[in-house]
DNA sequence: ATTATCTATAGATCTATAGATAATGC
DNA sequence: ATTATCTATAGATCTATAGATAATGC
């Protein structure tokens, strides 16, 4: 793949290479959250040195903010329909059930989410921006899908898209976090269905 | 007050110390995590060099330990009601409401509890216990409280407690880190009331 | 005797830069 | 010429221990 989203060129070595060290970060952000991991491990498991790694990205900042990108292109890639349209009203109902679905089968990319999240809530985070930026996307594409579903007919009118949107992320946030505790006993989708079926049942007209 | 839970004697100079010691611990993990935080740090804060610090408490691990126990004590203190009977039913409800409103006026110890509670979920993490005892009882908690309503006829027969339990928590939980991503945006006690309303409507009798 | 401190320091990190060498591709 | 990579290293951490000194309280 190697997709070069930005002006430089050529090295097909030098592309591979950094597909490689974006993966394994992702790996260690994951596990290590950005403050406990070290550059050097990074550098070691993607088979070259630790200011060798650096030529590629040239400070851990930009390595994090490299790594957030992608994990944002992917999630993109599977929220929107092929023809890259928004799913709304019902519909939604079931993109964000089968997001949740497709979650419980990647728990690395989960934890790298909650994560980043959380530690974002601290001063001066380097992905406290791409944090504000991402709930406030969610929200708004959630709340979109909810006042399409109204003027479709679908969903009660007078209720505040808002407000539902923030819930329902809250929802899919919280039950990530207690799922990855506790991966046996917290069956994350089904409780997360079960929350939007009753939403549904408040919702209905 | 420098309550002496284990059996030490003596030096109230030291006790006091301690107490300072704890306080500034707890601003300095809910701001940086415990990755992030340094004892050098605590220790110039509380007044005393970085080896007078682990006097005090042996290790980085066992400061942290002793911040969550002091975070816990106050938490069931605010919980339960002074005769440290639980609510039931309905009278849970209020008291679900109540502590997110006091949380909101406290969002340094919010943020502990979220800093710390997501760095857990990475591997072995000092915390990782902690956390995974506190999901354990806030949930038996809630779930019991839902029992009791529904012996009680306030709520419907037939419901899943445990899963109602693990929503509300989630709820909670997820709402948090919004709103201390965005205070000022996110009326974090609204959005737990409104949830919590729509679901009363869904369990009543 | 116990407790509270301190200075000094071991030993292990960490990120980032400087400067050199080799390979790649226009 | 640009890119990829290395070794060496600066400079700043970090936690924890050793060992000394002074104060506290039975």
């Amino acid at each position: 793949m190697a997709t070069r989203t930005d002006g430089r060129r050529g090295y097909a070595a030098g592309d591979a290479r950094r597909e490689r060290i974006l993966h394994i970060a992702m790996q260690e952000f994951a596990e290590n959250g950005y403050r406990g991991t070290s550059l050097a491990r990074v550098a070691e498991r993607a088979g070259l040195s630790q200011p060798g790694l650096l030529h590629h990205f040239r400070s851990k900042e930009e390595l994090l903010v490299a790594v957030l990108e992608l994990r944002d292109r992917r999630d993109m890639e599977r929220f929107f329909a092929e023809d890259g349209t928004m799913p709304t009203g019902l519909d939604a109902w079931a993109a964000l059930v089968r997001l949740v679905e497709h979650n419980s089968r990647v728990p690395e990319l989960v934890r790298l989410f909650v994560v980043l999240t959380s530690e974002a809530v601290t001063a001066d985070h380097p992905a406290r921006a791409w944090a504000e930026e991402r709930y406030a996307r969610m929200r708004t594409w959630i709340a979109e899908a909810l006042t399409a579903g109204v003027a479709a007919g679908e969903l009660r009118p007078g209720i505040d898209p808002g407000s539902y949107a923030s819930r329902i992320i809250a929802m899919m946030d919280g039950l990530q976090t207690q799922w990855l505790l506790d991966p046996g006993g917290v069956d994350m989708p089904a409780l997360f269905s079960a929350y939007l079926d009753d939403l549904l049942a408040t919702l209905r007209p």
